[in-house]
RNA sequence: CGCGGAGUGGAGCAGCGGCAGCUCGUCGGGCUCAUAACCCGAAGGUCGUCGGUUCGAAUCCGACCUCCGCAACCA
């Protein structure tokens, strides 16, 4: 999750830095089998396995200084109230059918089992531990009501198979619009098109209620206290987009407020997810909004492939394995974390996640190449002068260097709307290192000694310079940055963090963040003062994988 | 032949028809204001394999191999 995290906050930021009006809602997706399999393994009612987690989820994307104007949770009355709305819109247009099947069940609970919850003996190899959907040793796929001796995963527990009766949404009736739709958006990374395009060209109706007695009620006579009738999670998590945004809008007081993005044609919506989720954002969600009528449909899908640790799936806290958030965050800066997410997370191919790899990203790349210019920038603008020195005539060179910083400008903006974030940051980073050389070429700590007025003209440069990045890296870096604004003798807020509130029923992550235009070339002031400089960022001592585990 | 993504110097990646590039690492040199950092130079690749198109292919086409994801009751 903290994979698809960051890139949703570097945009949101970058938009609100360049004047844009932004809203950025999210929130934990509590429902399903998985939670009610995870909270019976550990022997907790899902509502306190789902409050744990959320407690904890909510917490890291707060130090990881996510600013989302609302990060809230699917177990609020406002999302059951939205979800079943919507739910009742497609049953009065007639998209929900109902149709009865044969189903999986453990007995004593009433739950429905999943294909892959239930084990057997494969009745082609005869493997003991097939899974129902797939036998792992002889990779035939199965179907439960294959397997010789069915039982529950984990346990001897008994499978029963029996008729069910449920609901399902009628896709088919919105294939050709969702193909025309697909195909309109020729910019989406090729492997969310494509596997999308593949996907609409064999849809069936999909079941959208289910037997468990854990989501959200089925806003129907006879199904609504059915303890075991719930509406099946894929329908209500996407849903969350729309339900937080409606309850940030009653939060901010203004409760009309989402429709300037859900009913506004002019609004653009991202939706930054992991590629296993890409065809819920471009077939399932959207259907469903066709389906509501009048709601916007997402204009940019931004997948991003795995984050691998040991080649299996990096997650936060909630899956319990691998990499803890808090734990990362208690040794390590957000910004350095944020920083090797963006660098080297998996935008275009799986990735393996290394402590070398990061220990090397942090010293190499962001001390070395930008802590440094900064620092050696501001050291040698204090020391001698103290405040912004007032530039002489710039030679070419000098405005050579300061155009091509300021175009650079518009170039990150280029890709970050594109949402190619590595190469919006390289070119940041490779801009950094221009300046470096800059100031190795132009040597102000020498020329000092005889020429006073160049010297403050160079360094002058150099801070406009480092100005310049500061903005571009914002987004990327907002912690460093903020403290690098203050250290230019700026006292506002470039960049704002969020905050945790907490509403009595439930706590949400909001902020308070403008919207005002400072993708600006730099405008520094001569004279203006400037603080006595301290270092962005730590340099990191190599570390073994064990003591950071 | 189920569908899609990906295979590029030691590592990580970019390029996607015109002398093979970036960051790191390695080796050599320079500089010394700065968190021993910064700069310059060098070595290192038959761009997964085989075949084709083309004056010319990482780049287009075909076949194959390998890895990843998906294959609808996993969300």
């Amino acid at each position: 999750m903290v994979g698809f995290a960051v890139p949703a906050d570097v945009l949101a930021r970058f938009e609100r830095l360049r004047g844009s009006r932004v809203l950025m809602a999210s929130g934990t997706d509590e429902h399903g089998t998985p939670i009610t399999y995870e909270a019976d393994k550990k022997g907790i009612p899902p509502q306190k396995f789902v409050d744990e987690n959320n407690a904890i989820i909510v917490e890291d994307l707060r130090r990881l200084g996510m600013t989302y104007d609302i990060f809230t949770r699917t177990t609020t009355g406002n999302h059951y109230r939205v979800t079943q709305d919507l739910f009742l819109k497609l049953y009065e247009k007639g998209y929900l059918v109902k149709k009865t099947q044969l189903g999986a069940f453990d007995p004593t609970s009433g739950r429905t089992l999943p294909d892959r919850y239930i084990e057997g003996k494969c009745p082609i190899c005869g493997f003991p531990d097939a899974r129902g959907d797939q036998c792992d040793n002889c990779g035939n796929q199965l179907d439960p009501t294959d397997l010789i001796n069915p039982h529950q995963r984990g346990s001897d527990k008994p499978v029963e198979f029996r008729e069910t009766e449920h609901f399902f949404f009628d896709l088919p009736a919105f294939g050709a619009q969702l193909a025309e739709w697909i195909e309109s958006h020729q910019n989406w990374r090729p492997n969310v098109r494509k596997y999308s395009l593949e996907f609409v060209r064999n849809l069936k109706p999909r079941a959208i209620t289910r037997d468990l007695d854990w989501g959200v009620p089925v806003p129907l006579p006879d199904w609504e206290n059915n303890p075991h009738k719930k509406i099946y999670v894929w329908f209500d998590a996407v849903i969350g987009y729309l339900s937080a945004s409606i309850e940030w809008a009653a939060q901010s007081g203004n409760p009309e407020a989402w429709k300037d993005w859900w009913e506004n044609p002019d609004s653009w919506s991202y939706y930054v997810m992991g590629k296993d989720n890409i065809t819920f954002h471009t077939v399932l969600w959207p259907a469903i909004l066709m389906g509501a009528g009048n709601l916007e449909l997402p204009d940019d899908i931004v997948a991003s492939e795995y984050l691998n640790m040991s080649g299996k799936k990096l997650s936060t806290s909630r899956g319990g394995q691998m990499i803890f958030v808090g734990d990362f965050l208690d040794r390590y800066d957000a910004d350095a974390l944020r920083y090797y997410l963006m660098i080297a997370g998996p935008e275009n191919q799986d990735t393996d996640f290394t402590w070398d790899e990061f220990i090397r990203r942090n010293n190499d790349e962001l001390v070395a190449t930008w802590g440094n210019l900064v620092h050696r920038t501001l050291v040698n603008v204090h020391r001698n002068f103290g405040e912004v020195p007032r530039p002489g005539q710039l030679q070419p060179h000098d405005s050579t260097l300061l155009d091509e910083v300021e175009s650079v400008l518009d170039g990150v903006a280029k890709l970050l709307g594109e949402a190619r974030f590595q190469a919006a940051l390289k070119l940041a980073m490779n801009t950094a290192a221009k300046v470096n050389v800059y100031l190795g070429t132009e040597q102000p700590w020498h020329v000092i000694k005889k020429d006073r007025e160049r010297a403050g003209t160079i360094l002058y440069v150099a801070l406009r310079c480092v100005d310049n990045l500061k903005t571009m890296l914002t987004p990327f870096l907002p912690f460093t940055s903020q403290k690098l604004h203050a250290l230019l003798g700026y006292d506002d807020v470039i960049a704002p963090q969020p905050t945790i509130r907490d509403l009595g029923t439930h706590r949400i992550i909001t902020g308070e963040y403008d919207s005002i235009n400072r993708w600006v070339p730099s405008q520094l002031d001569a004279g203006r003062k400037l603080p006595e400089p301290v270092a962005l960022f730590k340099r990191l001592d190599e570390v073994t994988e064990e003591s950071a585990s």
